[in-house]
DNA sequence: GTGGTCTAGACCACC
DNA sequence: GTGGTCTAGACCACA
């Protein structure tokens, strides 16, 4: 019996989407805030999870270097990989930075576009309507 | 005499920001958005151009390219390159483009964060604050 | 075993028929044209035709740069070149406003000729049955 | 008085519409096809024509040059440019030619577009009746 | 002098 | 291995 059987990595496709480390990494965060891997879990071994994703052993070990300089698994070595206590919070402070830049970004976009302030809130406030929508 | 004396190309640094061309391309920007190069004005060849920013001339001429093909400017084999009539316009759809791509990015961001929708237009307010005390 | 037997790129000829990016671009878009290459095949690599063709790598890059803008394939770093799904429609489109500029031209030339419009169209039978005794 | 007040070579804009001495041979022509200028006559010198059309001496020089080795006109030292005798038509069979050109060019495109002949046809009346409009 | 094209050779990021 | 970027150097067409 597989203890991890109600993982679900979702299907990388190469030429697609962004570099395959990437959405090997997006494909492990997305576990971790689904909640089907929780603080302490043990991650499937890099050449597992290779396997099942059908990249190579390198794309997935880089994505878990990664992942763990970011402070959300740890690797012991000949043990394995785990997510790490803080891994929610990692990911939270992570998503909270990649937004602000991206604002700060839009804010310098509109100054260049001679959009004001207000109508940047508005275009924002109907991209979230648009968002929900989909 | 110089008669560009106007001109104000900024430096470009090696592999700090981005690629050189793209650096280059943001310094002409810079120039038409300022107003220091207007509709028809030649701008410097791109050898000069070069020279100056002590870049390769291969480097300033895909700058020039990729800013033609954006219609921000056009060249004339022989003659010189300019600011192309609706310079402004090319740009400011451009800006607009990639305004609205920073604000999805971050509706996404705040997704994975847990931010709320009301949340992250507050956190816009903030930084709008933020970018005009600077 | 070259799993690629069917590719047929033509010879390139130097400085005869116009610049040589143009040539490869010709090349690919008759490979596609011709169904040697589908939506999703991946094409050689910009090194691997460069060899083949010998020409430099920077033209072969270059004619998949403007293939890449045109729609017509897409690249992947670290992957390769691909064709894209709707390369068939681009290719379309931009054979048309070819056939529309060459027509326009034709006129202008009848113009100046002192051809009439029954007798351009006339022309225009002749070279058609000509072209199909080809 | 100038006993060539009647010619009437129209403005050359840089930058704008191809070749400046292409231009400059397309006002010689136009001048000859309206019979403003007829065998025998003779052309403005290179320099009057270069300092009427504000291009350079060396530009209006290659244009007569182009023009002379087309048949169109012919040069004496030290005497002048003269329309030649058989201007018309070396005109005219060098219009055949673009025109027999442009419209090979068109039948290749239609069929990369995969455009039939009776739509090819079609497509030529409908651009007729187009320039007709203009 | 200008831009347009082509070349050989290098280093980097990604797989 | 792949594409992405940068470089130095050359020759051509045009003004």
């Amino acid at each position: 019996m597989d203890d991890r059987s109600s993982l679900r990595f979702g299907p990388i496709s190469s030429a697609a989407e962004g570099p395959l480390y990437q959405q090997v990494i997006a494909a492990v965060v997305r576990e971790i805030g689904a909640g089907r891997l929780a603080p302490g879990d043990m991650l499937p071994s890099v050449r597992k999870l290779a396997s099942d994703l059908l990249v190579s052993v390198i794309t997935t070990k880089r994505a878990y270097d990664d992942l763990e300089r970011a402070g959300v698994i740890y690797s012991r070595q000949g043990v394995g990989a785990f997510v790490a206590p803080a891994a929610s919070d990692a990911l939270r402070s992570d998503a909270l930075d990649h937004l602000k830049t991206a604002l700060r970004d839009a804010i310098a976009a509109a100054a260049r576009a001679n959009v004001s302030d207000t109508q940047l809130i508005q275009i924002l406030r109907t991209l979230i309507e648009e968002a929900h929508r989909t």
